[in-house]
DNA sequence: CAATATACCTGGATGC
DNA sequence: TGCATCCAGGTATATT
């Protein structure tokens, strides 16, 4: 579910509430999620601890603690955080809830358990954030991600830029609902070889991954079948979607049907007549 | 090394 | 109503 967009959401509504809170006790459920819950690192490093900030790195979430340790959450596919009063009753698939020095807790309910959640101790975070960000892709609205570097870093790569884009290990944030979008917004056929596309291609695609994203985060992400902000509030953004979801029917901007295939497993939609390969 | 397949899960929609 | 099947926003790992 939840892309770079729905991930900064969620992100923002923590940053309301959580700078400042401590957290008091923390509980969770006897499943695993992607990864082993860390119970005993939770215990030792994020109890009693007070949350200074809230930073998104991908689609990952770093709670930076006052003790320099950091807590690191995934959302997977269904993962939502909310913050809910305590005594509101609790949901199945609540796998991890952390209170407050207040009357609320910091719920991550996550039906499909795709999610995961690491904790780096203070003595180690500085190195394991390091090793960690090396791993992933470059931040879209990082000067970084610029149209010579993705021309270079596509050089050698035949993969279809869609699955380029979604590649997280070469650009952060992307999924398929975006990558699918980003691709209409820039007119480019989503399985042209990205080795394939010229340097003006690149540039486009670039404009178009700033403005959706940020289109989709003003409109609080989109919500498919069960994303929720931390308030419990859905996103509107899928109400903008040009493309995802919608094949058959008429392009937004020549009327033409949507065309749908799957690509790498995964839904892939464009506009034929709009979207030429490159 | 690059590209693809598979595995990990639940639940909603669809079809019989 | 019940049951089987397919599909879904992600990513690590194994396999070609």
């Amino acid at each position: 579910m939840p892309e770079l967009p729905e991930v900064e959401v969620t992100r923002r509504g923590l940053l309301d509430q959580l700078p400042g809170r401590t957290i008091t006790g923390i509980t969770w459920s006897h499943h695993r999620l992607r990864t082993e819950i860390p119970r005993q690192l939770l215990l030792e490093h994020i109890t009693g601890q007070r949350i200074l900030t809230i930073d998104r790195r991908a689609k990952y979430l770093l709670f930076r603690m006052a003790n320099k340790a950091i807590l690191l959450i995934h959302l997977g596919m269904t993962g939502k955080l909310s913050l809910t009063q305590r005594e509101t009753v609790t949901h199945k698939h609540d796998h991890l809830v952390l209170q407050l020095d207040n009357t609320m807790e910091l719920r991550l309910n996550d039906s499909r358990r795709f999610g995961s959640i690491a904790v780096w101790p203070a003595t180690h975070a500085a190195a394991r954030e390091c090793e960690f960000s090396t791993k992933e892709g470059i931040e879209p609205f990082d000067s970084n991600f610029a149209p010579d570097a993705l021309f270079e870093l596509a050089r050698k790569r035949h993969v279809p830029v869609k699955s380029f884009l979604m590649n997280g290990r070469i650009i952060a944030g992307i999924g398929n609902i975006y990558a699918n979008e980003i691709l209409f917004a820039a007119r480019v056929h989503p399985l042209t070889p990205a080795n394939r596309l010229p340097i003006e291609a690149w540039q486009k695609i670039i404009t178009q991954s700033r403005g959706i994203l940020l289109q989709a985060i003003e409109a609080g992400g989109s919500t498919i079948s069960d994303f929720l902000g931390t308030s419990g509030h859905p996103g509107h953004f899928q109400l903008q979607l040009k493309v995802y979801s919608r094949a058959g029917l008429p392009c937004p901007r020549c009327s033409r049907p949507i065309t749908k295939t799957v690509l790498a497993g995964r839904a892939t939609y464009w506009c034929p007549l709009c979207q030429k390969r490159g």
